[in-house]
DNA sequence: CTCACGCTTTTGGTATGACAAAAAACAGAA
DNA sequence: TTCTGTTTTTTGTCATACCAAAAGCGTGAG
């Protein structure tokens, strides 16, 4: 017994969806029914199917009709939740992963101050409005936060670099919601923000990056300073 | 039956493993323990270990008892395996993962170029070396190919960063593999390598930056003229 | 004493049958 | 037609059984 059979099973569903012999939303056959086409027991085909949920190729409601889910970018990043949240636990994960997320977005605003469109400068000029405007509010400055960072992520023009954003506040928010904010250094966020802005309105791309990075490495500061170093 | 008993027993396990109470290394308990223990049927238990297995947490070679897995930046990108190669092979895929890869690639050369310590840029020239000498063998030119782009990756000192570029290659190399390739070729990718090896030996971020890019332009066109262009 | 060999027990892998609960399908009434 | 109540499917779970492989154990040879 070389191979499990419900893996050889995963192995067959997941060619019937990459054929397309199963398209995307359309119900996977009945438990029973794949039990007569294959010849495994029901126990085997149970494992084979909860294997796809957790991959995120099938999505399985409990008692419903498991389908066959809409693949995006963010399923894939869905699918390294439960390591990834493992893996912050561990020494450096976080700066790990923040460093990770600093050198990404340094590249993305070269690439803004490099080649964004009017209409996407526009968009940083409102994100960074509504980034203003929400100083007095911490709980909106955050969210603004976010948006105004989105935008970059969405100049290239990448589908998978949204999700990526997506999938960084996910992560991070976890450790970053805990942090205290005041109006005060909410303004100092939304000046990191305007130089950002104006260093990729006046199409400069070293400046763009070094205001990105010691926006970044100041946030970093802040953290470490409020969770003393502990287990980042 | 709001939630699904193996979701509930996943938790258990995960809680488990990230306490500390099942150590990475340590063999998961018997089956037939953990239904005593959880009062659940055998069939949930399986279910629920199948599932972390497939999340990466636990190692379960068949036959053998499951292990806690060494938690590594590795299993977090071994998750994400089939989703990702389904969007590979929907339209944009390949691009989009390679146009990710160029991006991270260009930010790793500035970085090279910035701060990589002698030691580094030694490892670098023999990287370089050996592949130079592979030249006429196309099988380990593409080996020490891999070799002198993995060394970018180890540059900032960030363990994820290794990882995603094995992640790339292990992904992108389903497509890479089928490439024809020719003595003539490897000498064009030699001299782009060297071009970006000189330019990071010179610390100048721009032109390692622009090394890189065209010397990945050039590979991905190479790519999409032999595939034309389907359904990348 | 150590090591190798074979036996026994444990454990994972699979199959089968059963039953409750929920969803889906259906049929009949308004 | 639309609503409603009933029947049929289907999933979720449990219990049991059996096989084969792995792990543990004891014994005997060196």
């Amino acid at each position: 017994m070389r191979q499990r059979a419900a893996d050889t099973l995963v192995a067959a569903i997941e060619a019937q969806i990459q054929s397309g012999a199963l398209a995307e939303g359309d119900p996977i056959p009945p438990e029973r029914e794949i039990v007569r086409e294959h010849g495994v027991s029901r126990t085997v085909v149970r494992e084979a199917v909860r294997i796809l949920a957790s991959k995120g190729l099938i999505s399985a409601r409990p008692g419903f009709r498991p389908v066959v889910a809409r693949l995006g970018y963010d399923s894939a990043i869905g699918a390294v939740g439960s390591v990834v949240t493992q893996l912050l636990g561990q020494p450096g994960g976080v700066r790990n992963l923040f460093d990770l997320r600093t050198r990404m977005e340094a590249s993305l605003v070269r690439d803004a101050a490099q080649i964004a469109t009017a209409e996407q400068i526009g968009q940083l000029e409102a994100a960074l409005d509504a980034n203003r405007l929400a100083i007095s509010n911490s709980a909106e400055f955050y969210e603004t936060d976010i948006a105004f960072h989105s935008i970059l992520y969405e100049v290239p023009g990448n589908p998978v670099l949204p999700a990526i954003h997506r999938a960084y506040t996910d992560w991070l928010s976890q450790h970053w919601i805990k942090m205290p904010r005041s109006p005060d250094r909410n303004q100092i966020n939304h000046a990191a923000h305007k130089a950002i802005f104006n260093a990729i309105l006046r199409r400069d791309p070293d400046k763009a990056e070094e205001a990105l990075r010691s926006h970044l490495d100041a946030a970093w500061t802040q953290v470490s300073i409020t969770f003393g170093n502990l287990n980042l």
